[in-house]
DNA sequence: CGCACTAGTTATAAAACTAGTGCGGTGCTTTATT
């Protein structure tokens, strides 16, 4: 069969992981389709093989530079030169070059801000278009409506009687996020290819302290018994340097990793944790897409996220390779707040989009008026958007259902760490998804979770640095 | 919101109090002047 030929010639292998022939299938056959594949189980695949089956170039919407640059690299790898990204790395000359040639290349990769520009979005339009991809897709329902609005304007290019299918990849997606995905994509009818995002291998542990200091004694105590590699996230970027100097101070190889630093800097950061040149990376939210590594052992939070699906990928870059892994919770009651205030800052009240409407009617500069009002810069792109299609009355309710979304998003969190049922159940509540079997080492609500194999060699001489670093702490502070 | 921190206050002086302030994520884009 032609697949399988493809499949052996250009990328290598024998046979398909599950789901993945189904989903090039009905995308060869002119289907839309949607793929939720956990992360590392080949959802590249799905749209670099039929992109050798169907005549035309491949689009493909990215949401992070250095995500499209990975797998521009990738394709390269795999002998395919025909490729390019088109963002602002490449400088004015290099990208009127890439974009006055469009029609050489098979693979082009796109953000939603530039698939969005006037000018770009005439180009791609007359091209000979294979088939488009959204990859990472849940960014839609989990950047569009607050943050990055482009995403939801993506279906303005699919519109037309014969167009071309969409595949839509991502790694986590619920029902609301497939119905985002499916609405705000225009897709007609999917097909959806949905594999089990449960990992037996990891166990799940909510611990709850009284303070943030109590926290940074149990990481510190954790990482110089229990082996790594791991990340630990935290809620803001100076907490992140913070605690990775804390941790530094006790030998450990740990680097932060926020969006405050150089884009330079972050790779190298990134790619030596792959490499293993460090141990531990201290992070925001923003580590972890398309980070490739098999063996990541632990993953501790610090702090809340925002919503399950947030926790749930975050968590799921652990034991790739299938063997055991742990993620801990580390929770304290200030920390809902901390939570919220952080996402509800861009979000304007009702207040603010009245004084903000009044302001453009007369005439003010947009970005006068979102000072006067004290908007966030976040906020005030959103209100332009809103405000571009709705009025004042349908702008006030979207983003108050925007903020109803967002609340009961942190009163699950909160819930999950105030329960007393299985963790893990709570989790795939949340993805309609029944856990495939309760091992012993499901979490910490239902039983005591081994952790004896996570213990560190050489950990006898290291927990004496600890108590010492116990001490000098109360030396501190009294 | 609520904690951590700083500066100012008190008035034998020193340590202890109070009031005020700052902080808190995710990324695309841009191309003209230091």
């Amino acid at each position: 069969m032609e697949l399988q030929d493809v499949l052996r010639q250009r990328f290598g292998y024998e046979s398909f992981r599950p789901g993945q022939q189904e989903v090039i299938e009905h995308i060869v056959a002119g289907r839309d389709a949607i793929a939720i594949f956990p992360t590392g189980m080949g959802k590249s695949l799905c749209y670099q093989l039929p992109a050798y089956l169907i005549e035309g170039a491949v689009i493909v919407i990215s949401p992070l530079v250095a995500l499209m640059e990975d797998q521009v690299a990738n394709l390269r790898k795999h002998k395919e030169k025909r490729v390019v990204a088109i963002n602002s790395f490449l400088s004015k000359q290099e990208k009127d070059l890439a974009l006055s040639t469009l029609n050489r290349f098979k693979f082009i990769f796109l953000s939603p801000e530039m698939l969005m520009q006037p000018n770009v979005q005439q180009l791609i339009r007359q091209l000979h278009i294979a088939f488009f991809v959204v990859d990472e897709a849940h960014c839609i329902s989990e950047w569009g409506f607050d943050f990055r609005p482009d995403y939801l304007r993506l279906k303005e290019i699919f519109q037309g009687e014969n167009r071309v299918p969409i595949l839509a990849l991502t790694a986590t997606a619920n029902e609301k996020v497939v119905s985002d995905i499916t609405s705000y994509l225009h897709m007609n009818d999917p097909y959806i290819e949905r594999q089990p995002i449960d990992r037996p291998a990891i166990s799940y542990r909510v611990l709850h302290v009284d303070n943030e200091r109590e926290k940074a004694e149990w990481i510190i105590g954790r990482l110089s018994t229990t082996i790594g590699p791991g990340i630990i996230y935290v809620a803001s970027r100076k907490r992140a340097d913070e605690l990775a100097a804390l941790i530094r101070e006790h030998g450990i190889r740990v680097a932060s990793y926020h969006g405050g630093k150089e884009q330079d800097e972050r790779s190298i950061i990134q790619e030596q944790f792959i490499q293993g040149e460090l141990d531990w990376i201290c992070a925001t939210n923003a580590f972890g897409m398309g980070i490739h590594k098999d063996d990541i052992r632990q993953i501790i939070h610090e702090h809340l996220p925002a919503t399950p699906s947030a926790y749930i990928q975050e968590v799921g870059r652990a034991g790739r390779d299938g063997n055991k892994a742990v993620a801990t919770l580390l929770y304290c009651d200030r920390d809902t707040q901390i939570v919220k205030f952080i996402v509800y800052e861009d979000l304007p009240d009702e207040q603010q989009i009245r004084y903000y409407h009044s302001l453009i009617q007369t005439d003010v500069a947009v970005e006068l008026a979102a000072q006067q009002c004290g908007l966030t810069e976040v906020a005030s792109r959103l209100l332009a958007y809103y405000f571009g299609q709705f009025n004042e009355h349908q702008v006030i309710r979207q983003i108050r259902r925007i903020y109803e979304v967002k609340e009961k998003q942190i009163a699950e969190m909160e819930s999950y760490v105030k329960s007393d049922s299985c963790l893990r159940q709570q989790l795939m509540h949340h993805f309609g998804e029944q856990p495939a079997v309760t091992s012993t080492d499901c979490c910490s609500h239902c039983g005591n979770l081994s952790e004896d194999w996570l213990i560190r060699k050489n950990s006898e001489e290291e927990t004496k640095k600890v108590l010492q670093w116990r001490d000098r702490l109360q030396q501190l502070l009294g």
